[in-house]
DNA sequence: CACACTTAGTGTATTTTTTACACATACCAA
DNA sequence: TTGGTATGTGTAAAAAATACACTAAGTGTG
């Protein structure tokens, strides 16, 4: 196999969002670092995923080849938000040996190009070939590696925005959903609390939002209709949406 | 001097937009090849405004700096909207020997982070050290140096979005403006027409849209009040704002 | 099998916003 | 004085937003 270039300084990180336990969760990647002549493990850490770009990709093919070589998940939603460069971006991590170390040369900062994703966490494997993986809710959150608590503060930020405008709650839920739980989706990530009447009032007006003829499964309650988000739908109907602020 | 490191494989690319004639326009960059024998002209292309990032600058600085030296300009609205890499960045320049050539190695791609500003046009010296600039009305942007058609087309896409939800109309125009040139802003960068009245009684909601007692002066109608925008007013506001769609 | 528990699902009245639409006004210039 | 031109304003009807409380349909338990 005829190695890739690429090039060292710049890479993406994904800062990859899934809803559970009623919160917004984060999933994020443990790093080791071990002591040389002990061999034992001095200290762990958490980052996000991410990685070099090749020089035969593109931005957008290489935050999917990075997402899908953490989750195993394809066809999921992904958005550049930001990019990053902080000239003290690996000041922190001058005098370690990490067992997970990308082997850059600690002087020189990366260039680091942001995006979220958003999946279903119950589409996951947790545990990859690329170190283990857990979910952190994002208020549990504590200091990461690198500069990747700020690119999780601007991921937010980026999805709190995009969620006000365009249908992508569903993102985060399995394909069929309740109402309930895309209330709650809503009112998670946006950090508000919603009304019951109201917000299905609002989305009866949504053509994309399907009904099917499928009830909620093992509930100790009435069981709730399920639905489906219909892209089709949706791509015909967004051209007539027309908003604007001034 | 010192001189400063550069990474040069990085590169912030800005498209200026200003607003005349009832149109939207861009700044751009005459760049020009000459025959190495002969010295004349051979060809001439259109670029945007862009430069490399230096190592001890963050994006966002070196996106002013590029943005200064074109213009004179500071204090200007600008955003960060995406990193752009494409394989072939370079593939159509290989051969060519360019007055105004920014030394890279055609072989190796570029990433460029792409910024958009809005300037009134008023404000702007067009010609600086750094080559001739030129205001291209959108409509008659023919084929652009690099990559940068897609950056413009992307940049637009940006922009249109913010400005549907975000009070950003103003920065294309003088601090001082009426509000039929504030609704032609929109009218243009939307692309749609909007009534009258409803504009106005739109704006009138929003707090941080402050008439002057001062009225148009040199026209020969009945000259329109002008407003300004207080961003105060709409730094404290803002928080109440929510809306989203499911 | 009846009762308790839990979440689902629904309607109405009020206010606010959107939409569609036409004419008198103020200034300049000839 | 008059003609030209862009300004500035109101209203009625439809749609959307808001605030608010009870019945329905299941499960689990005694």
């Amino acid at each position: 196999m005829i190695p890739r270039t690429l090039n060292d300084y710049i890479s993406v990180d994904c800062v990859i969002f899934g809803y559970n336990d009623n919160e917004l969760q984060v999933l994020l990647v443990e790093r080791t670092l071990t002591n040389e002549s002990t061999k034992e493990i001095e200290f762990t850490d958490l980052t996000l995923t991410g990685n070099h770009i090749y020089e035969d990709e593109t931005i957008e093919d290489a935050a999917y080849r990075v997402l899908f070589d953490r989750t195993g998940l394809d066809n999921v939603y992904l958005e550049q938000f930001k990019a990053f460069a902080h000239p003290d971006r690996l000041k922190k991590d001058k005098d370690r040996k990490w067992l997970i170390h990308d082997g850059r040369d600690p002087d020189k900062r990366i260039i680091s190009i942001g995006f979220f994703s958003l999946i279903s966490t119950r589409d996951i494997i947790v545990e990859s070939k690329c170190g283990i993986a857990k979910w952190i809710p994002l208020s549990e959150i504590g200091e990461l590696a690198f500069d990747h608590n700020q690119i999780v503060d601007e991921a937010l930020k980026a999805l709190r925005n995009k969620i006000k405008h365009e249908p992508i709650g569903f993102e985060l839920l399995p394909e069929k959903f309740t109402l309930t739980e895309l209330q709650n989706v809503y009112e998670v990530v946006l950090g508000t609390e919603l009304d019951k009447r109201n917000f299905r009032k609002k989305i009866g007006r949504m053509k994309y939002l399907i009904p099917l003829d499928e009830k909620q499964k093992g509930v100790a309650h009435k069981p709730a209709r399920l639905y489906m988000f219909s892209r089709d739908v949706y791509e015909k109907t967004k051209k007539e949406m027309f908003d604007f602020t001034v």
